[in-house]
RNA sequence: GCGCCCGUAGCUCAGUUGGAUAGAGCAACGGUUUCCUAAACCGUGGGCCGGGGGUUCGAGUCCCUCCGGGCGCACCA
């Protein structure tokens, strides 16, 4: 159900039956109709609805756009349609559209109806994956991490209401030249714990927590592994390894409150041949030529700067490589959609990603790339500088255990994914106004109270067939329940622009709009049917809230 | 040097496929509590939407150019 979506369409039937009309009767004249829109105006005194037909019309038809508005608006008013209140030409030659508010008051009567339900628009029958974190399974999960895990979870929960079949995946990149250096620091700290004199790698993972790994594979393993070859030995202390990093990765997440449907191992592709048979295939097609003893990939003919090296001279495939053989099988799963969600350092890669997918004959726009920018970590006013080197960084646990999940989750996606984000951890965790979540958390527990209170005094909402909703008449009331019917549309807007910063604004909005309602008015009172009919509005207030908050992953505490 | 992102109120940021007089929160200033949570509300001030050019009936939004910031430009991922 989306009320302002069925509104819209009905609008837009009837403007384009009148205009038809018009030109039937020979008032107007033009070919074909021109992409039109109808918008909500920003000026209330605009209207509800407003439409931009007549100035993009002025041209074809020869006449002026307010004089086009004027003979469309008589056409429409020669009949009488019950939701508008009047329709009006202005400014320019915008068709303003008012409507009396008996659409507002069914909402209340739905969303009770609906509950939990609210927020979801009709199934499209359309399969989206989104892919997002996917993190080395190397060291902890970093703030670009977390800013990844709330914004691809945020946004898959927007697609599933959004009406998609959405399936969420994690890549462990657990194979490749990465994994070959994790390995060498895994062996170099074994060797080095058991005695051994050795020089760490130059570039290998320096962390503490790969020691600590280590030593808890020797409190297991003993020095067992000394008498093995090195090939053994890598094998066993790199799966020891990944198996506890992948497992402390899905742990943090879940803490985090993100679940995955899929976990994709890289290392399967290798195995089943999958990459070979990729870079073959297109080898075969000319997209691939040899240069210095490294095979390229021509991606300067999909737009990119410069070609990609697919396998190396020494015979090993890049990254690059199993990831075209990755999104080959993501194409290859039937999926109508697939968003993968990259930190801005990969930006380099999205162009030859889609010409990889073009190569192989997909349509390269159904991949899409969410960028993100970073994030920046405050305390107070003071950057908190974050460097693997010198051991400073925060992790995602530390995270949640500091500010707590709910605020981690709000703040990563309440800016758009193209701005960097400043993180202030002193904000985060501050209990008033000036925390949006706390802010939207304690409109959701007022209005618990209210209940908790009605119920202490002995009154209960009475059954929906018996509230009357159009006796909500205040300024503030409406203006609450227009927000709530403004919900699915909002979710449906935010799946098409893939910005679940949307959701996190429309839901601070909206708890703005209670807490003024709060303030000017009293719920219960001594009017019975008003009182009902402003219960009611609070109950639906709180599903809206409540379904919002649930698509960013944030709790709805009932007392605060 | 080339490419991508950003530049909007003192600060942090919104701003559907171009729409009418550019918004919110915070900060500043002033007010509200015999009343369901004052963890809240109401009001006031504050802007050449980085500069310049162009397209359009109409530009914060699209194009060009310049300036400033971030990121990338490996046989790393």
């Amino acid at each position: 159900m989306n009320p302002v979506q069925e509104l819209h369409n009905l609008l837009e039937e009837l403007i384009i039956e009148a205009i038809e009309a018009c030109r039937e009767e020979g008032r107007l004249d033009y070919q074909q109709l021109p992409d039109f829109v109808i918008e909500v105006p920003r000026e209330k005194g605009h209207g509800d609805f407003a439409c931009n037909i007549a100035m993009l019309l002025a041209r074809e038809a020869r006449m002026a756009p307010r004089k086009i508005a004027e003979t469309i608006v008589t056409m429409i008013n020669s009949k009488s349609h019950f939701q508008i209140e009047k329709i009006e030409v202005a400014g320019p030659g915008f068709i303003n559209i008012f409507l009396n508010n008996s659409w507002l008051y069914d909402i209340p009567v739905l969303i009770a109806e609906l509950e939990d339900r609210y927020g979801y628009n009709p199934r499209l029958g359309q399969r989206v994956q989104v892919e997002f974190v996917s993190a080395n399974p190397t060291g902890n999960l970093h703030m670009g991490n977390a800013r990844g895990g709330a914004i691809g979870d945020t946004l898959a929960n927007i697609l599933d209401r959004a009406g998609y079949d959405v399936q969420r995946e994690f890549y462990i990149n657990d194979a490749g030249n990465q994994i070959e250096i994790f390995t060498d620091s895994l062996e170099t700290r074994y060797l080095q714990l058991n005695g051994h004199d050795l020089p760490f790698p130059e570039d290998g993972y320096a962390g503490q927590d790969v020691v600590e790994t280590v030593k808890r594979i020797i409190r297991h393993y003993g020095k067992q592994l000394l008498d093995m070859s090195s090939e053994e030995r890598r094998k066993i202390l790199l799966d020891y390894a990944l198996e506890e990093k992948v497992k402390y990765i899905r742990k943090t997440l879940e803490n985090f409150g993100v679940n995955y449907e899929v976990w994709f191992s890289e290392k399967t592709l290798h195995k089943t041949g999958k990459i070979d048979e990729v870079v073959n295939y297109l080898q075969e097609k000319g997209y691939v030529y040899k240069e210095e003893d490294a095979l390229w990939f021509k991606s300067t003919l999909f737009g990119d700067e410069k070609d990609e090296v697919i396998m190396r001279a020494n015979g090993i495939p890049t990254y690059f490589a199993a990831d075209i053989a990755y999104h080959k099988d993501k194409f290859e799963r039937g999926f109508d959609w697939v968003i993968n969600v990259w930190g801005a350092d990969h930006h380099g890669h999205v162009a030859r990603m889609k010409g990889a997918m073009e190569a192989l004959g997909y349509d390269p726009d159904k991949l899409d790339i969410l960028l993100m920018q970073l994030v920046r970590l405050y305390r107070g006013g003071n950057i908190v500088r974050m460097s693997k080197r010198t051991g400073t960084t925060v992790s995602l646990d530390e995270l949640i255990e500091e500010v707590g999940r709910d605020a981690a989750r709000y703040f990563f996606v309440m800016r758009s994914p193209d701005s960097h984000l400043d993180f202030d951890l002193e904000l985060a965790k501050q209990q008033n106004q000036e925390n949006p979540v706390y802010y939207v958390q304690y409109a959701h527990a007022r209005i618990c109270s209210i209940f908790r209170q009605a119920e202490a005094a002995g009154v209960r909402m009475s059954g929906i067939a018996e509230i009357d909703p159009s006796l909500l008449q205040e300024e503030e009331e409406l203006a609450l329940l227009r927000k709530i019917a403004d919900f699915p549309e909002e979710i449906s807007v935010a799946a098409r622009t893939m910005a679940p910063q949307r959701i996190a604004r429309y839901v601070l909005e909206l708890a703005g709009l209670f807490h003024s309602f709060y303030n000017h008015h009293r719920v219960l009172c001594q009017d019975q049917r008003l009182q009902n009919a402003r219960l009611l509005l609070m109950h639906v207030t709180r599903i809206t809230i409540k379904n919002s908050l649930k698509v960013l992953g944030v709790s709805s505490p009932e007392r605060m």
